[in-house]
DNA sequence: GACAATTTTTGACATAGGTCAAATGTTGGG
DNA sequence: CCCAACATTTGACCTATGTCAAAAATTGTC
């Protein structure tokens, strides 16, 4: 869990106590590409840490899928419907990459918030990034034209934007996959 | 502080002990109608519960205002960026009607989410259901037609659609305001 | 290493919503 | 109660991006 305890302990320091109180709520699971991790109207019943690979968040709307959000090493993935009101997830999480990750059931991961102060803040504080990073691209959304907005999704998450592909992140940005594309080809 | 109070617990449930740390960090304060609580590039060094009153928040882009979120009674109020990286807000916070609010400062508050686990978990909630709010946003933006948009808004804030003038609800649909002048003209 | 499946590029055309400016309606202070 | 300041509506015209469909490029698999 090596990747995952640095990205915890960079957004709030934690104790070898709490450190050791994760890994023992935790199981490691592998899964192939293009496997789905949340489905919408199901119960997953825990969350997943990521240690090595990339995972994406998708609503599914009339047939079509809008990417909401992309998930790399030391990210966690969960179905907010299910983890914050206990109800069947309305989004999809699917794996692009062959992925490692750590399984804690959701049940566990509630108490440890409820009963480890420095988890509480822990979620407090990836919560308020989060939130900080929504804020942010709703901004984009607004005030930049969409080669503005490739630009700054390109400077902000390289690696992303190297290993997922163009439709992805063309709904991501909220512009069709042939935009994107000729803006791409613009470009050079 | 009866609204305030009334709103935490409706996301967490707090002891009396903590009810009475936070009304012993608090200060009453008023404001009158059009005052700017926060304002981008200064430190504030301090949130406020809206006990009374209504708020928006902007920010101020190429000197178009852009409303990113509505605070009424029981909301609280601060800037992201001075809260969470201890750096100048980029955005504005004013008041839309005269507010009776409970002055809080940063540090305080911060020592309170360190120290007291129920107020981390307020904290953690809180954030997870504006986290929320915004990721629903983000999808209506792009699903839904400009009209479409401005009925959910209508529907998930009746309060804020009458208390607040039309300029503003323009710019947190994305819309503008002859657009959405046009809407509700059609609609009748 | 060649075919099938998937992804990306390109083309022709359509439109929701933007822009700018003027007209009308509403409101609060003296 | 009237005027100035502010808020909303309306009109004429425009453009960034969408839609749909076909061609080209890339990728994975037997």
């Amino acid at each position: 869990m090596k990747r995952v305890i640095e990205t915890i302990r960079a957004a709030y320091p934690i104790s070898p106590e709490t450190e050791q109180a994760l890994k023992d709520s935790v199981t490691e699971c592998r899964f192939p590409k293009r496997y789905q991790l949340v489905k919408a109207g199901v119960y997953v019943k825990c969350a997943y840490f990521i240690e090595k690979g990339m995972t994406r968040s998708f609503w599914l709307v009339n047939g079509e899928e809008i990417t909401t959000s992309f998930s790399c090493e030391g990210g966690i993935v969960f179905s907010m419907d299910e983890l914050y009101y206990n109800k069947v997830s309305e989004e999809y999480v699917e794996t692009l990459e062959d992925v490692v990750a750590y399984r804690i059931p959701l049940e566990r991961l509630l108490e440890l918030f409820r009963t480890n102060i420095e988890l509480a803040n822990w979620g407090r504080i990836i919560h308020q990034n989060e939130y900080r990073r929504l804020h942010r691209s709703h901004k984009e959304r607004l005030t930049l034209s969409a080669g503005e907005r490739y630009e700054a999704f390109k400077q902000q998450f390289p690696q992303v934007c190297q290993r997922a592909q163009l439709g992805y992140i063309a709904s991501y940005l909220g512009i069709t996959l042939s935009t994107l594309s000729r803006l791409r080809g613009a470009k050079k």
